[in-house]
Formats: structure tokens, C-alpha cells, sequence
DNA sequence: GGCCAGGTGGAAA
DNA sequence: TTTCCACATGGC
């Protein structure tokens, strides 16, 4: 009689290993960079790497991916990021030792263009969660199903999107930001502007252009910049780390401006000043409620 | 039931 | 220049 096999064990012989050390995959999935991952219910995920479905499960210092999807998993993770090189960057400050304690192995993921800038384009004034949830509904009313992943599905192209109406947006809870998604699908699509050429292009470049889409600031352009265009030294500034850079870093001078902000952060975060910002975003998002620094 | 959320854009001061 | 406000929706 054959000894019934654990479903760790199952999992694994249906699986293909990657190395993964300094890596948190649960962390990283829940830092607000993505919001399609879904709990497998057996300690993975579910999600997708552009087209391609794939499901993963971390077992130490190992990564177990579905099989044929090793490499596009090892670039979408970015486990060549030396993240032991990136925290010797950091300053040395209390708040931000507190942060890198607190997040140690999150990676900023590489996400495909469009869907990274659709899904910040429908961030703004929406808390994670609504994100996650306005990011399924448009997954399920306008991307490709993939059949015995329902309901996950593919990000719809901005063709697809080009295509809806506002108001089969809004059904997506989108609320006034439908009108945005549309107009910047269009844009995308009729080639007004060229997402893949700018890869090629100066940050600032790639900034402006973005600033010039409907509906994306600073703030969403930034985002982009950093978790797509992987321009490490993005720094976005939210609510979140507008108030943890005002309470920690501007205790003396609760007046500074938007741009002081800025200007700061810029030069004291450094070259990955990006990781810095995830990590104290991430570590200010998961305290209490009661611990949270206020205004 | 009021407050706030990974903002933006346009008007007023 | 900076400040103010409308803009939808949902969770707590």
C-alpha cells in the first residue's frame, strides 16, 4: 500500500524550486505594490505574472513555482536585487532601522507597464483594499479568463479598455476615476503615448510624460516609475509617508512644504531611495490602529 | 454617521 | 506661489 503523501509534499513534487534567500514573499505580496495575489489556502498564492498564471509558495530560503515559470518568476520577484547592498544605503536613523527590521526580504517587484499604471491610476483617495477590489472587478469584466484560475484573470489590455464605457467603469466601483482610466487606456492605445519607449528615457522624461496622462500626478507618475520603469530611486509621497516624514524627519518644522519634502527625501534616501519608501510605507501601514502617528 | 483612504486638477487667494 | 475644494466609494 502506497503511503499517502502530505499535501506539502505533493505541492512540491508538482512544483520547480528557485532559490530565494532575503526574501519575504508574503510581506512583499501584501506591501500595496500589487493587488490581483490571492491565498492559495494552503500557504501560497495564486496570481499572475502578466499572461501567464502562476502559483507560488516560499519554504524558507526556497521559492516553489509552477513549473516553466522559474525565470519569469525570478525577474518578476527581482531576486538579483542585492538587498543586502540596497540596506547598506539606507540611513541610519531610528525610523528607518525600525522599517528595514520590520520589512526584511520585501523586494520591489517588476510589474508589467500597463497594469501597473492602470492600477495606480485607480488608487487615489482608495484605501488597499479598494484597490484589490476594483482591480478583480476589472480583471473579471474585461480580461481574458483563464481556464481553472477563475477568478483570476489576465489585466485587460488598454485596447480592451479603450473600448468600454465610463459607466461599465464605474460598475467597477471606480467611481470618478473611471473617466481617467478610459481617457489614459485611449491614449496608451492610440499610441499618444509609447509606454515600452520610455523605458529608454531620462526620469524625468518618463515623469512628464506620465504627469500628462489624465488622472496621474506626482504621486501615481512616481509609483510607476519605481514599480514598473524599476527607477529605484522613485520616491512617491502619499498621505502615509508624507506623515511619516513630517513626524520623524520634520518634528522641528511641522510647515515644511510639499516640495521641502521632496527635496529631502531626495537627498537622504539615496540611490534606492525607493526600497526606503516601501519599506517605511509598508512598517507605518501595518501598525495598530492605535499606534499609528497621527497629524 | 463621520472620518479617512498609496491624489488630481482647476480655481481662488 | 500656496491653499482650497470637488470628485465616488467603501470600511471601520
Amino acid at each position: 500500500m502506497q503511503s499517502k503523501k502530505t499535501g506539502l509534499q505533493s505541492f512540491m513534487t508538482n512544483m520547480a524550486p528557485i532559490r530565494a534567500p532575503l526574501f519575504n514573499l508574503a510581506a512583499t505580496l501584501d506591501s500595496g505594490q500589487v493587488f490581483h495575489w490571492m491565498p492559495d489556502g494552503d500557504g501560497g498564492f495564486r496570481g499572475l505574472i502578466g499572461e501567464m498564471p502562476v502559483q507560488v509558495r516560499q519554504e524558507g530560503d526556497q521559492l516553489w513555482v509552477t513549473p516553466g515559470t522559474e525565470k519569469l518568476a525570478t525577474r518578476y520577484f527581482a531576486l538579483d536585487h542585492d538587498l543586502e547592498a540596497i540596506y547598506r544605503s539606507f540611513p541610519l536613523d531610528p525610523t528607518m532601522t525600525r522599517a528595514l527590521a520590520f520589512c526584511h526580504g520585501v523586494r520591489i517587484i517588476r510589474q508589467p507597464l500597463w497594469e501597473c499604471l492602470a492600477t495606480f491610476l485607480t488608487s487615489s483617495m482608495k484605501q488597499v483594499s479598494h484597490i484589490r477590489q476594483m482591480s478583480h472587478a476589472i480583471r473579471t469584466r474585461f480580461g481574458r479568463p483563464l481556464p481553472g484560475w477563475s477568478p483570476l484573470a489576465a489585466y485587460p489590455s488598454p485596447e480592451r479598455l479603450a473600448q468600454a464605457t465610463e459607466a461599465e467603469l464605474r460598475a467597477c466601483g471606480l467611481g470618478f476615476r473611471a473617466k481617467n482610466l478610459l481617457a489614459t487606456a485611449r491614449a496608451v492605445h492610440s499610441g499618444k503615448v509609447d509606454l515600452e519607449a520610455l523605458r529608454h528615457k531620462d526620469d524625468g522624461v518618463v515623469l512628464s510624460e506620465l504627469c500628462g496622462l489624465p488622472g496621474v500626478g506626482p504621486k501615481i507618475a512616481n509609483c510607476v516609475l519605481l514599480f514598473a520603469y524599476e527607477r529605484l530611486s522613485a520616491f512617491p509621497i502619499d498621505v502615509w509617508i508624507e506623515r511619516v516624514l513630517r513626524q520623524s524627519y520634520f518634528a522641528h518644522k511641522r510647515k515644511a512644504t510639499a516640495g521641502e519634502l521632496r527635496d529631502f527625501a531626495a537627498r537622504s534616501f539615496g540611490p534606492c531611495g525607493g526600497y526606503a519608501q516601501q519599506y517605511l510605507f509598508h512598517h507605518a501601514r501595518s501598525q495598530p490602529r492605535g499606534k499609528r502617528q497621527r497629524r
